[in-house]
DNA sequence: ACGATACATGCAGAAACGTGCAAGAACAGG
DNA sequence: CCTGTTCTTGCACGTTTCTGCATGTATCGT
């Protein structure tokens, strides 16, 4: 047992049953505690999962819980919402987008988790309202009943006034040339001045939104710091886009 | 069953049903009720639970209540929420407080209606979204989970600047010596702040509300325009309110 | 006021942990 | 092919953490 493939088994195992029990593995892959411990020790480090006592949880305790809820929002959604949740650090601050993606990141953030999300959704925002230590807050506005979020002059102005370490944003469409569309003007600027209060933007683009195209530019691919995608790696657009620069984080 | 994975499991419960009982949890996952109290210390040492005798109860007991309550919105709530929606008028602008009568007046608002509600609670601009001709306005700010609005300077800031023919206020107590008030200082500022912008103000105040005070005053009597009550209007602390001067709209 | 129940605390055994160490494998360079 | 280096792995040891039980105390309901 190579100690890389240990390392696979591990991530499966983790994704699959939702916890890993040090003692248990160690029996069933015949080698001894102290492996396994410094195998999650290393995982724990690079982020791929969260040490506790006795074995190891998800990096999100909600990855688990996906599973129960994967009836809600299609699968490839709550993929990347798990991938995408898994990118808001403790204590720190996340502008939100609205969107049925942003609505199953809500719902993917740990549970204790402590940070501040700033949104222009009332959805979003009532949805937040059951995590206890996530402080909230509202960007106000006009509210555009097509899409459920706060947009014009108001709201982008109130936008100018926070900042944020991370952006998550949804669009409609993913295209190598068109770039980041979505379907409304108002929305389009919204999303620009949400993403340029923060130090990183990550588009959640599941995999029914890559290769198509709305009607107006949301941004350019050097506006984003990666695309969150449950498509495969290997399909040609994403190729195409990988090719671009554009980083991809897979939510497979 | 990882002592991290059984804090989860605390905590899921904990937001599922409201509450906890210690006996009933210790049974269940088949452990010592110690261990089952020491991890509800601790939790509650990082602020992610109330601690009660027999138990633990959701950080603000609010927060529980509110998802309970506005599940089932009581009669009387319905009744007030039914004569404040018949104050709304076709083209007008209503300044709707959160809470869960607020809520109701949603619901009963006619479909159909063509107005502009400003609110500062996200699930009433949620609720709203439902109603295809109503202009939506959503004031922003820091929320306050409590309560579930938008309170603090920005929100204070935002409300400035706008305007309204009437404004539909919730309180907690309606007392005739204590007069209006709520059990927050931010929130009866912001109610306060939202009151003053529009030309006619009315408290939507459901039975239980009557004779009740709590710690913050929100607005002396001069400063309504009419109390919505289904409270028997013969009851003494009506008839001392209509005494001194304050419009009673019965909701019967 | 009283019994019942829940609670905090101290304690001890068990389990998990980190660290240092040595044996062994993989590898690079001579 | 040999040797030195590096990395991995398992073991031993002392330490920390967890858990259930026992004790005495506080709190609740009657």
């Amino acid at each position: 047992m190579l100690a890389a493939e240990r390392r696979d088994h591990l991530l499966e195992l983790l994704a699959r049953e939702g916890k890993i029990v040090a003692k248990d593995v160690a029996a069933e892959l015949g080698i001894s505690e102290d492996s396994v411990r410094r195998d999650l020790r290393d995982l724990a480090g690079e982020g791929l999962c969260q040490r506790v006592y006795g074995g190891a949880l998800p990096v999100s305790p909600a990855v688990a819980d996906y599973r129960s809820r994967r009836s809600v929002a299609p699968e490839g959604k709550l993929k990347v919402a798990a991938v995408a949740a898994g990118l808001v650090r403790l204590g720190g601050t996340v502008i939100l987008d609205g969107g049925t993606t942003a609505l199953a990141v809500v719902h993917a953030l740990p549970q204790g988790l402590a940070c501040t999300v700033i949104t222009h959704s009332p959805t979003i925002a009532a949805a937040l309202i059951d995590h206890p230590r996530v402080e909230i807050f509202l960007i106000g506005g006009r509210v555009f009943k097509h899409s459920a979020v706060a947009c014009g002059a108001a709201a982008v102005e109130a936008a100018q006034n926070v900042s944020a370490d991370l952006c998550l944003l949804g669009v409609t469409g993913v295209h190598p040339d068109a770039g980041l569309t979505t379907g409304d003007a108002e929305e389009a600027a919204m999303k620009r001045a949400l993403s340029a209060r923060a130090a990183d933007t990550y588009v959640l683009a599941s995999s029914e939104k890559i290769g198509t195209a709305s009607r107006f530019r949301v941004l350019p691919w050097d506006g984003i710091s990666g695309l969150i995608t449950d498509a495969d790696p290997r399909q040609p657009v994403i190729e195409q886009l990988t090719a671009q620069g554009v980083e991809i984080l897979p939510a497979g």
